[in-house]
DNA sequence: AGTTTCGGCGCC
DNA sequence: AAAGGGCGCCGAAACT
């Protein structure tokens, strides 16, 4: 009995599936099932599945109550590793790995399917993209042959066995849903918009907010239109170039004040409003459709839903079962604790390796103080501030932590020559990301028909090259929090899977369970231990903390 | 008529 | 105080 077995559709229905040895290769006779959860439960001392898609083939095992220890997603490893490779324009389909492999035509990527309301996500259409279980054994032994080429292979091999873990993690976050209550969400509805009018027009409280502001310009003005709301300034002799929040809320005029509340309510109406709650709330649960690693920094996506921004005043509708708790725990200041990790500035690091404030102390090294100033500068250097009192405050930082600001400078630089920016596990920025140009000016390869206005000169870098180290620079930090969050959120799941407890939400920096009330404490305790080995395991042995803010609350609105 | 882009804002 | 990173969502506007 080895611990890794592969597992893929069999030709005329059913599964198969066999021992892996520890050069990746078949290491045994091949078995059938008539499913894939037959197979797994009659392997239970499988450590790890190698399958396809787990975004494919997990929810339907958990649908029968299967639960796997680990797993290792072919499709997911080739997308990080062609990313690693420099190669993320090509397809990442097991069988395009396979043709590359074979040196036959590679296929293209099916489309992606667009979200449904309450549907398992799922991103390749099934019938066309299948291999049979010698051909993703080919793949999956290659692909570890690739591991071993990248700079890190040790860090390469943990970031896809992380982010495997990330795909049950959420795999299993869909199928427990958010405990949500729609009674108290439609109250909520009623206090901020008022009552709904029949014909799905505006609630009473919008209407009665456009016309405030169309009594204050003197004519009828529709708040939600951008552009009448401009005319309608302009011709009161006030000139905007917007109408974001931040440049209305400085006029003085009679309309700002209902057309600023106005935007902020019909954002709740059109978000997460009546049909939001018809279309996305079962059986008191919200399931949000998560997908792990779906953006080019690492960060989770939802699918369809809106999960990741739920309003603050909505979440007074995420309430946990009768006897239950939420434990809500946000990390405290992810980004810079991570910069600190990343970049091993050993004055950052000191800070950082205590739990208290960082953003305090950084102050009180750097700012004389000002905890304002000091977080600003801090997020400055890692969101690539250009220009205000963020870039006076970056220089102090840049005395005190030169280290630190230097590395993200570092990737700036490479993002604005093109070249690759990676997180510390080895996830790997494309180069035309967030540029959306060819691959030969982004490597500041001249090409035919380039406009020489947008190629890069050194020194001279254009608008766009600015905006890839913008992207570079932050890349390196989001990323590699993400890469730590991954870890994270594979230990809480083990740790979880011993107790009733759930994971049931995760936002980035922020996660929640879901657990009988007698179980709280040791969620609490656990996550404290998921931290510290997240720690370890992503960034070896540093002595930055990652300390976590929680609270036990029965509303999720509580907890801040 | 259907699809894509834009403006604005929610979250981190 | 000014408007830098990542996303998703919606309706309207701008297209094919």
């Amino acid at each position: 009995m080895t611990d890794r077995w592969a597992l893929a559709p069999a030709e005329g229905g059913g599964v198969e599936f066999g021992p892996l040895g520890p050069d990746g290769l078949l290491a045994g006779p091949v078995h059938r099932a008539p499913d894939a959860a037959e197979a797994v439960r009659g392997l239970p001392e499988v450590m790890r599945w190698v399958w396809r898609s787990t975004a494919e083939t997990y929810p339907r095992l958990l649908a029968t109550g299967v639960r796997v220890e680990r797993c290792y997603d072919v499709e997911d490893a080739e997308t990080l590793l062609l990313g690693h490779e420099g190669r993320s324009g090509e397809p990442r389909s097991a069988a395009a790995a396979l043709a590359r492999l074979r040196g036959g035509p590679v296929p293209p990527d099916p489309p992606q399917r667009s979200a449904e309301p309450g549907a398992q996500s799922s991103l390749f259409e099934p019938e066309d993209v299948h291999l049979p279980l010698t051909d993703l054994v080919a793949v999956y032994t290659e692909q570890q042959r690739r591991h071993d080429a990248t700079a890190h292979p040790d860090r390469m091999r943990l970031l896809t066995a992380a982010e495997s873990a990330g795909m049950l993690v959420a795999a299993e976050m869909n199928r427990a849903g958010l405990p949500w209550s729609a009674e108290v969400h439609r109250r909520v509805l009623h206090d901020l918009l008022g009552e709904r009018y029949a014909g799905g027009g505006e609630p009473r409280r919008l209407a009665e907010l456009a016309d405030e502001v169309s009594a204050a310009f003197g004519r009828r003005v529709r708040p939600d239109l951008p552009a009448d709301v401009v005319k309608a300034f302009a011709q009161a002799g006030i000139k905007v170039r917007s109408t974001r929040r931040w440049e209305i809320e400085s006029i003085d005029h009679p309309a700002v004040k209902p057309l600023v509340e106005y935007k902020k309510l019909y954002r709740i109406w059109v978000a997460h409003g009546w049909s939001w709650l018809q279309d996305w709330v079962r059986e008191g649960r919200f399931r949000p459709g998560f997908l792990a690693g779906g953006t080019v920094t690492g960060r989770w996506v939802t699918n369809g839903g809106g999960a990741l921004q739920i309003p603050k005043v909505i979440r007074r509708a995420v309430v946990a079962d009768p006897g239950w708790r939420l434990v809500v725990a946000d990390a405290d200041q992810m980004e810079p604790r991570v910069l600190a990790a990343i970049s091993r500035d050993p004055g950052l690091m000191e800070v950082a390796g205590r739990e208290s404030d960082l953003y305090q102390s950084v102050s009180d090294r750097a700012f004389s103080g000002d905890r304002a100033q000091a977080k600003l500068a801090v997020l400055g250097a890692v969101y690539g501030q250009t220009s205000g009192d963020g870039l006076k405050n970056l220089a102090a930082l840049r005395r005190r932590f030169p280290k630190a600001v230097a590395y993200v400078d570092d990737a700036a630089r490479a993002g604005e020559e093109g070249r690759l920016v990676r997180t510390w596990l080895g996830r790997t920025c494309p180069p035309a990301a967030g540029a959306g140009e060819d691959m030969a000016d982004e490597a500041g390869i001249p090409t035919a028909e380039d406009d020489s206005e947008q190629r890069w000169v050194p020194g001279y870098a254009s608008t766009d090259a600015r905006a890839r180290g913008r992207f570079a620079r932050n890349f390196v930090v989001q990323g590699s929090a993400a890469d730590w969050t991954l870890l994270l959120l594979a230990a809480l799941r083990q740790s979880c899977a011993q107790m009733a407890a759930e994971l049931v939400f995760f936002q980035h920096d922020e996660v929640i369970v879901h657990c009988p009330e007698e179980e709280a404490e040791a969620v609490v305790a656990a996550i404290r231990e998921a931290s510290a080995l997240a720690g370890r395991l992503t960034f070896g042995e540093t002595p930055v903390r990652f300390p976590f803010t929680t609270a036990v609350v029965e509303c999720y609105a509580d907890a801040k």
